[in-house]
DNA sequence: GTTGAGCGTT
């Protein structure tokens, strides 16, 4: 792995950053360390002037393609706001470094989607991995004491609160947002907008199909049941039943590879045998040819991705169950959803041309419910609680 | 006892 010297400043102690296979260094990760950066440069041996280093889409590229960063010393280069040349009179790199602090202070940061079990103890606790927190808060309904589902969290460094903004966050199970109040995007997303494999980022899009389907479910098969059960095969981040009863369920599993092992498989509950399939509208499965062609073009596409739609042979160790049902299908289905990739996680708002229904996977009447445009709603119910419900209720009655 | 996008009884 390739290592790239950087210094906070011309003249700082360098840390060394590990870069990428492809030669790039995230963005993301210079800011772990150097929280505020938005660059590099370096000062340029024969010209003697300071050279900017390529930036784009959250990664830095090398000087050179041939021999990489090679043995430069790069230094941070700070938002013009940031910089410090307008802090006058400090002198000394400590006194710099807490003028950074002060300067950018620390803000309450919004965290959504919390787990409505979650105290404001636990929270503090979580968040205690990071720094220091000054404050930790569930915002409550008044009369009832219950969560609101979401909070305010506020870090003594500025450096705890960049580590926060630009990591994702798993809160007493369930995977939680935080940002700075009012803003519109989180730190995360931007920042590792580009992982190894995209279905496998699980930042709060949610665009891994970590999410089972669990049917032929009975009314006695309460979310614990379903949690103690399919944990053994991996661990489970949510569980969700919708209300009124409907005899079908929804398992999300941390691993993504998991929740597709088991697709298609029938398990015994409680002695009842549950069907366990994607978590993708059954309204798919029936669609009509054009779709189904559209399916083979994405499929082409998506080759590149390295998803495994039979991800068994990722999971050594599970024995004693057995596959029923091929679920070539639905992964084709839930292709279709997800076709377009590139450009379907911004929002289906305004992509509901009558003329190419399947173009996003879904018809109209699926789309009751999607009314979220930043999230877009890749088709299948997806929130890690998982409830957008009428999307469920039109597509699985 | 239920819920799942949002923005804080000061």
């Amino acid at each position: 792995m390739d290592f790239v010297q950087v210094s906070e400043e011309e003249g700082d102690e360098p840390i060394e950053l590990p870069a990428e296979e492809d030669g790039t260094l995230l963005l993301s990760t210079l800011q772990a360390q150097f929280p505020g950066s938005c660059g590099l440069k370096y000062r340029n041996l024969d010209t003697k002037a300071v050279r900017g280093v390529r930036s784009n889409e959250g990664r830095l590229f090398p000087p050179s393609v041939d021999s990489g960063w090679g043995e430069y010393l790069y230094f941070c280069v700070f938002p013009k706001e940031n910089k410090r040349k307008s802090d006058d009179n400090l002198e000394n790199s400590t006194a710099k470094t807490k003028r950074i602090e002060t300067r950018l202070r620390c803000t309450d940061l919004i965290v959504l989607g919390l787990p409505w079990k979650t105290t404001e103890e636990s929270l503090r606790e979580y968040f205690e991995t990071y720094g220091e927190v000054l404050m930790a808060q569930i915002k409550k309904d008044t009369k009832s004491g219950q969560s609101k589902g979401f909070g305010f969290v506020r870090f003594g460094s500025y450096d705890a609160q960049m580590r926060v903004l630009s990591n994702r966050h798993l809160i007493d199970g369930r995977w939680c947002e935080v940002k700075v109040p009012n803003s519109k995007v989180n730190l995360f997303f931007p920042l590792n907008s580009e992982p190894t494999n995209p279905f496998h980022f699980q930042g709060m899009g949610h665009q891994v199909p970590c999410k089972v389907f669990v049917g032929r479910c009975t009314e006695d098969i309460n979310s614990d049941d379903l949690r103690e059960y399919f944990s053994k095969f991996g661990e489970v981040t949510d569980v969700f039943i919708p209300r009124p009863f409907r005899a079908f369920s929804f398992v999300t599993f941390l691993d993504p590879d998991v929740a597709q092992s088991l697709c298609g498989e029938d398990h015994i509950i409680k002695g009842v045998s549950v069907h366990v399939s994607n978590a993708a509208p059954k309204a798919e499965q029936n669609r009509n040819q054009q779709v189904q062609s559209y399916n083979y073009n994405s499929a082409n596409s998506f080759g590149m991705h390295s998803y495994h739609p039979q991800g068994n042979h990722m999971n050594p160790g599970r024995n004693g169950h057995h596959r029923v049902t091929s679920q070539g299908g639905n992964f084709l289905s839930w292709m279709a959803q997800n076709s377009g990739h590139a450009n379907n996680f911004g929002g289906r708002k305004g992509s509901n041309n009558p003329n190419n229904p399947g173009a996003n996977g879904m018809n109209k009447a699926d789309n009751s419910g999607c009314n979220d445009p930043q999230n877009g709603n890749t088709g299948w119910s997806n929130q890690s609680s998982g409830s957008q419900n009428s999307v469920e209720k039109s597509n699985f009655l």
